[in-house]
DNA sequence: CTGAAAGCGCTTACAG
DNA sequence: CTGAAAGCGCTTACAG
């Protein structure tokens, strides 16, 4: 199994009658290079079809040239993680950044393992979702000199680059037309509790219910795991109650999806018997019988800001740090009740 | 932004008082090392915290053993690449490869390109979907020495190492369970017709009718792209037809997904006005409603056994190409007709 | 069983 | 503006 190294930089200079070092200074364009020199080298490298092997370059160089960048998913299997992969890859190949990728599904010991995986591939950069319990971890990232952004939530140990939603307002809309359309028995299920998103999105389903007077009923709010047998198994919970939720609000695309398969399989009819409100809302939301009520974060935009984020990492090392927070879109469809339409969130 | 290159080879080497030679050795332990020098290496590498740069490694050896691989997904929208993405992902990093993901959204440009960079990554294997058009680009590859393996669909130009599953019998089954619960006019929406995957699918919807002495309409076989666009469209059409289908087999994943956002659009019962099944299950088939009766292939085990053939192939470049066909499973739920439970597909 | 040395394909001071 | 040379962190013949 011999693969061809392909044409290299010395074959090049040799055909150009340059140095390697005047070759890799057209290919880099930092330092000025005589027109005619240049107009040359560049001719042969496309003769040749020469393309740098960019894993000599990683070794050389120890800075943000590596071009390659370490991204961390807690759960590729839900679907909003998809759209944050297709926004970062997108917008990572156009600035030629290469993505490696490790789905550490929600595990600890996974995300760490990915980690050191990254760092010896030499990632100048890594995207993560910091797990409960990585705060250290990903803090050490940062002090030894890489570049990182998070994603759905920060650090509770420092600042830090951060992209993601105002999930309390996202909630609390969410409640808040749940209220408006006639409930006030509204179950919650959470996701789990140590992280941060979550414990936002609590908030503002509590401060939706206080403002509107009602009171809140800890025996109504579950929370264990984000995924798609908890949604199963603490809806079941929930209407089985003696005085079960008139509506439930689910805090995650695989919880709302539990949900449904036990509302259904139960045969109970939606919105009728019970109504259902999503947090993530997905391209085939309106595929759901009936379509579901969410409140939409763009992952695609999360993903595209992260990257520019990065760059400008890169590019400025002791630039300050920065949060962003977009804002969440309620669609409302038919899950809930009987109006349409969409309402954007407001802060 | 200096990042660290961790501790080196060379600092175990003079630590442990031997050559880097020796060290290399132990690490790779391909060549004895004496048992007693061995062990005071190791020690040193554990107290050090020593792990080797990948970088490094991969620039210096040019057979299998730079640990990367190249992983080409058609499109990660589709959930059934989401589960090879996990299980290509979990046996990978067992084995101690690392993934590079490129995501080509079903277009060809996209694809020549990934593989480009991919190349410049000295990766040293390709897992990929050909698209149309791309047999001689994959074939090259082969014959530049990397090791790849084809998923769910070969090259028609070579032999190669491919694992997918019985697309025909797939089909066949499916088709054949909408004819026993009562259906005789069956359109398809079959997706993109330049793909084998796709054509097979047709053979096995047409087979099955033929074999039911149903017979073919053209009329209702309907294909553009595979996608959720195409599904809701091709739906609405074959529902305009003047003699529309009573019920709708869908090629995959998305055509499915965009199926149903026309037949709840329209307010259309499943399955009493219009049933449906599709190619391709999902872990939330359930969560449908009415529960989709779906064609089950397993990407997670499609996933595994390529991983499992690419590390063979690595191995023993030499070794003759091999075809594994799966089988797919009939996941009978309440979307066609009445009957419930699961058959196994049969060759 | 082990070491000295070359080299993978690049980049980057250092001279000129 | 350009070249000669060192070196990134490894592995691998070649000797011994």
């Amino acid at each position: 199994m011999a693969i061809p190294k392909g044409v290299s930089l010395k074959e090049v200079a040799d055909k150009a009658g340059v140095s390697t070092a005047t070759v890799s200074r057209v290919i880099n364009s930092k330092t000025v290079v005589k027109g005619e020199t240049e107009l040359r080298v560049q001719k042969v490298i496309k003769q040749l079809g020469y393309r740098p092997n960019r894993v000599a370059q990683r070794l050389r160089t120890t800075n943000g040239a590596s071009k390659l960048i370490g991204l961390l998913i807690p759960d590729i299997q839900n679907p909003f993680y998809v759209d944050v992969i297709r926004g970062i890859e997108q917008y990572a190949y156009a600035r030629n950044f290469a993505i490696v990728i490790g789905n550490f599904s929600q595990n600890e010991e996974r995300q760490k393992f990915y980690i050191d995986i990254l760092k010896s591939e030499s990632v100048d950069a890594f995207i993560v979702a910091p797990f409960p319990g990585m705060n250290d971890y990903v803090k050490e990232l940062v002090e030894e000199g890489y570049a990182v952004v998070c994603i759905d939530r920060g650090l509770s140990n420092m600042d830090l680059d951060v992209v993601k939603v105002d999930n309390y307002q996202g909630a609390f809309d969410a409640v808040e037309h749940l209220v408006k359309v006639g409930h006030r028995r509204i179950g919650f299920i959470s996701g789990n509790m140590q992280i941060p998103t979550t414990l936002e999105r609590v908030s503002g389903y509590e401060a939706a219910l206080t403002k509107n007077g009602i009171a809140i009923d800890r025996e109504i709010i579950v929370g264990r795991n984000s995924d798609h047998t908890s949604g199963v198994e603490l809806t079941a919970q929930l209407l089985d109650l003696p005085h079960p939720p008139t509506a439930i609000f689910t805090s995650n695309n695989l919880l709302t999806l539990g949900a449904l398969e036990t509302i259904h399989s139960r045969g109970l009819k939606i919105p009728e018997e019970i109504a259902i409100l999503g947090f993530d809302d997905m391209y085939w939301s309106t595929s759901l019988n009936p379509p579901l009520t969410a409140v939409r974060q763009s992952g695609f935009e999360i993903g595209r800001i992260t990257i520019d984020l990065l760059y400008q990492r890169i590019m400025e090392p002791a630039r300050p740090y920065v949060s962003i927070v977009l804002k969440t879109e309620l669609m409302v469809r038919t899950s809930c009740g009987h109006k349409s339409g969409k309402m954007k969130s407001t802060i």
